[in-house]
DNA sequence: GCCTGCGG
């Protein structure tokens, strides 16, 4: 008796690893057991498996049973001719029914990250016999798709005309249906056009219309995060009560000047504030005050930021605890919301929030919400500097409402006043790139030609130039670039800097002892104080599958999960750099990155180093005009205006 | 198309 043909939707769901448990060597072994299809899928037969045990024979068989929701998906994607490992993503987003729900709504699969609009055009074909491009749910789930692709770029909203020629383009028909039908579907709001001013002594015939080219539309997620952001400001400012005597602020007052004691009085006395200044203007020193002021008054303080590093800068310069916003607020898992909310709401009399730029407008709105009444908030940040990665424009629209008092520090302590680092990134923060002035080399600008010789030049710099000429040892010099790809990315650079810096096999991991390594992700936990995100260190010995690095803030031995959270940091990308820096930096600006320039990108890229500054210039005219516009592509956002609303 | 935060 011969084996029956194998079932393709059995054999796509193994493939393509669905199976929780079952490995790809397993996975090869089945047919020679007799299991070919889903209905021969018994503890029995499992056993039949090399390797396979009774115990792991039943647990195989029960996580068979649990993947059905994710199974029934897979029957549904092979039968369209698409790739069965969408099935767990979409298992993951649409829950246990998601199968039912792809039945009814083919288009819900562009939900999902990384589909395109064909993918689902042909799960629909082959779900909906007959189906039309005019489809409703087709229409709707373009409008959905134009808001999230938007919403990469951080804008929380769209004009709805860019939106109706998005559906144009789509042969969408009628695309105010389509817009109304995601609306009515919940995923879309739609906000009217602002109220014009309304003149006093105007003809009441003549009362001026909104213009309905301002009409915008926004995924309900981000809309409603802006419309909390606005509220809970507003709850904030108008609960607060005093918490001390503006006198008191004489009692930090020694060292600060008058902008910074002006920060400290405000937050005594108003429930939301701001603190922004570039690098070196003394936040972080006035925080340290606020934070010593409110101890002495007896107040309790939270401290956090944005990122892992942020934070533990933020607790070693003001000698209290910081932590992220995310442990902050208690984040729970990828998806899931915040154990701290309305509530159960902080307990804390101010919250702090160093780094505020990094803040999208869904962390925003879930701090703001789990503020309760009278709680004091400062957000201390340097808008010029890169925007959150998230959708939004938070601290930059708290400052353009002008409804939030704010304190800008504008006094250079940190590099010596006039020099030139500090004359270029003042002037390229008020949009300007005048030619470079330095004799004394503080700033260097080499030009090059092609990405190729940009990374010449660097390696050149780092390794013979910088230290030869200036003195400045290569062990304390950061090479800075846009882009991980290309002669003049990252992994090329650090190739070429690793060659001629610490040549070696890489025998731990590609590591060698004295690799400059940088870390991706945050392991705070690790003894004994951990690493964060984007913090920079040197190899000091290797072990059996481990590394000790020293790192600014101290030794850690890494081994396991932390180890693939390394990588060689001789280069870093500007956007890893952000929070560091460095006696001397030197910037690639490759050609392949003029696309990318933006003034916050060479701002936050300038302002990294502290005594030496090369720029390896070979991006062209694109340079000049990054810097002179605010920002190559500036956010649409609709809070500042929201904020403006909620306090008139 | 480029870059990137947090969390388990």
């Amino acid at each position: 008796m011969s084996a029956p043909a194998p079932d393709p939707v059995f054999t796509a769901f193994c493939a393509a690893g669905l199976w929780p448990g079952l490995g790809k060597r397993a996975a090869a072994e089945l047919p020679a057991a007799g299991i070919t299809s889903a209905d021969a899928v018994t503890a029995d037969r499992l056993l039949a498996l090399p390797r396979v045990g009774r115990q792991r024979a039943e647990r195989l068989f029960s996580s068979f049973l649990a993947a059905q929701p994710t199974y029934a998906v897979v029957a549904l994607l092979v039968g369209a001719g698409l790739e069965a490992r969408l099935a767990a993503t979409a298992a993951d987003a649409l829950g246990s029914d998601a199968a039912r729900r792809l039945r009814d709504d083919p288009w819900a699969l562009l939900g999902l990250p990384g589909v395109t609009l064909g993918d689902a055009d042909r799960l629909a074909i082959s779900v909906l016999p007959g189906a039309d491009r005019q489809d409703s749910r087709r229409g709707r789930a373009i409008v959905a798709m134009t808001l999230r692709t938007a919403t990469r770029d951080g804008h929380t909203v769209l004009p709805a005309d860019l939106v109706v020629a998005a559906l144009r383009a789509e042969q969408i028909a009628d695309p105010a249906a389509a817009i109304a039908a995601a609306v009515e579907s919940g995923e879309v709001l739609e906000h009217e056009p602002p109220e014009p001013e309304f003149d006093e002594d105007a003809d009441l015939d003549e009362l001026p219309e909104p213009d309905p080219a301002l009409r915008t539309l926004s995924l309900a997620r981000f809309g409603m995060a802006e419309e909390a952001v606005a509220e809970n400001v507003a709850r904030l400012a108008a609960t607060a009560e005093r918490i001390a005597d503006p006198a008191a602020v004489r009692s930090v007052a020694k060292g600060l000047d008058d902008a910074q004691k002006a920060a400290v009085a405000q937050v005594l006395g108003a429930g939301v504030s701001l603190l922004t200044g570039g690098p070196g203007t003394g936040k972080s020193r006035t925080v340290a005050a606020i934070v010593t002021l409110l101890r002495s008054k007896g107040s309790e303080v939270a401290l956090a930021a944005p990122t892992g590093r942020a934070a533990k800068r933020l607790e070693e310069l003001t000698d209290h605890p910081a932590v992220t916003v995310h442990r902050l607020l208690g984040a729970q898992g990828t998806s899931g919301g915040f154990a701290r909310n309305e509530e159960w709401p902080l307990d804390a009399d101010v919250v702090v929030v160093d780094e505020a730029s990094m803040l999208d407008v869904e962390l925003t709105a879930a701090l703001l919400e789990a503020c309760p009444d009278g709680t004091h908030l400062l957000l201390v940040g340097d808008p010029a500097q890169l925007p959150s990665i998230g959708p939004g424009h938070v601290l930059g629209d708290l400052i353009d409402s002008g409804v939030v008092p704010f304190t800008e520090l504008t006094t250079l302590y940190r590099q010596a006043e006039g020099g030139a680092i500090a004359r270029l990134a003042n002037a390229v923060r008020a949009g300007e790139l005048p030619p470079v002035d330095s004799p004394d080399r503080e700033v260097v600008v080499v030009p090059a030609t092609g990405s190729a010789e940009a990374a010449q030049r660097v390696v050149q710099l780092v390794t013979d130039s910088i230290p030869r000429a200036l003195g400045i040892d290569p062990a304390t010099v950061q090479v800075v670039t846009p882009v991980h790809r290309g002669a003049a990315g990252t992994i090329e650079l650090n190739k070429a800097l690793k060659a001629k810096l610490n040549p070696g096999e890489g025998t731990v991991w590609g590591f060698d002892v004295g690799d400059r390594v940088v870390a991706t992700a945050n392991h705070l936990d690790l003894e004994p104080i951990g690493f964060a995100n984007g913090e920079v260190g040197v190899v000091t010995g290797t072990g059996d599958g481990t590394l000790d690095v020293a790192f600014a803030s101290g030794p850690v031995t890494v081994s396991g999960k932390a180890m693939s959270d390394l990588r060689h940091g001789w280069a870093i990308t500007v956007h890893r750099a952000q929070g560091s820096e460095w006696p001397g930096v030197v910037v690639v600006l490759p050609p392949e990155a003029g696309g990318m320039l933006s003034r916050p990108l060479v701002y936050t890229a300038l302002t990294r180093a502290q005594r030496h500054l090369s720029v390896v210039h070979a991006s062209g005219a694109a340079l000049a005009r990054a810097v002179r516009e605010v920002d190559v592509r500036p956010r649409r956002t609709r809070l500042a205006q929201l904020l403006a609303e909620n306090a008139g």
